[in-house]
DNA sequence: CGCGGCACGAGGC
DNA sequence: GCCTCGTGCCGCG
């Protein structure tokens, strides 16, 4: 695995025919961010940099990654394997993406539900508040979180709601393709 | 600090 | 259906 220069935070944009560029970030603690796919490389680097202007791009930085990511949106049914940095995210966040990573491919759970499992019944809201502010998709799938009334949910993705169905429907059509 | 607002959900009416 | 409140967290003053 090829590592970010020393110390350093490095990104890497990648081309997703016909999805567009994801992206993700890397520091020296593993993976500070990622995105879903934008519709042009540069809106993904203006992503990647916006948040982290010291950022470097780094043409071949983990192409394991890379590979799980291809795979991934070629709809093939991938658990990514990645080192999360949480330095970034509260203790809550860090529960609740940890219980949500374990949520398998083509499933879905509740806000409610997610909350609950990941030990703070109650917190249905907050779970919202850290889907929206998820730094790691699809790392960390939050689009398979639903409303337990049976709505979808929001999405703030810039793909927004309309990705959110269309990761779904993905997910759901491999599996049933068994 | 307090307060309002969110990708929610349960309970009361 | 409409509140209201618990929950976590943030932005604003």
């Amino acid at each position: 695995m090829t590592e970010e220069p020393s110390g350093q935070i490095a990104y890497r944009v990648v081309r997703l025919k016909p999805h567009g560029a994801a992206w993700f970030v890397v520091g020296p603690r593993g993976l500070l961010r990622s995105g879903l796919p934008e519709p042009t490389v540069a809106a993904a680097r203006r992503k990647a940099t916006g948040e982290f202007p010291d950022a470097v791009e780094v043409a071949d930085l983990w192409p394991e990654f890379v590979r799980q990511l291809e795979d991934y949106f070629r709809g093939g049914r991938v658990t990514f394997k990645a080192r999360l940095d949480w330095s970034r995210v509260t203790p809550f966040q860090r529960d609740v993406y940890r219980r949500l990573r374990r949520v398998p491919f083509g499933r879905t759970i509740t806000y409610g539900a997610l909350a609950t499992a990941a030990g703070h019944p109650g917190a249905a809201r907050g779970v919202g508040m850290a889907m929206k502010r998820n730094p790691f998709p699809p790392v960390v799938p939050c689009h398979r979180v639903k409303e337990a009334g049976g709505g979808l949910g929001g999405f703030s993705a810039s793909g927004g709601i309309e990705q959110k169905k269309w990761l779904l429907a993905m997910e759901s059509q491999s599996v049933s393709r068994h």
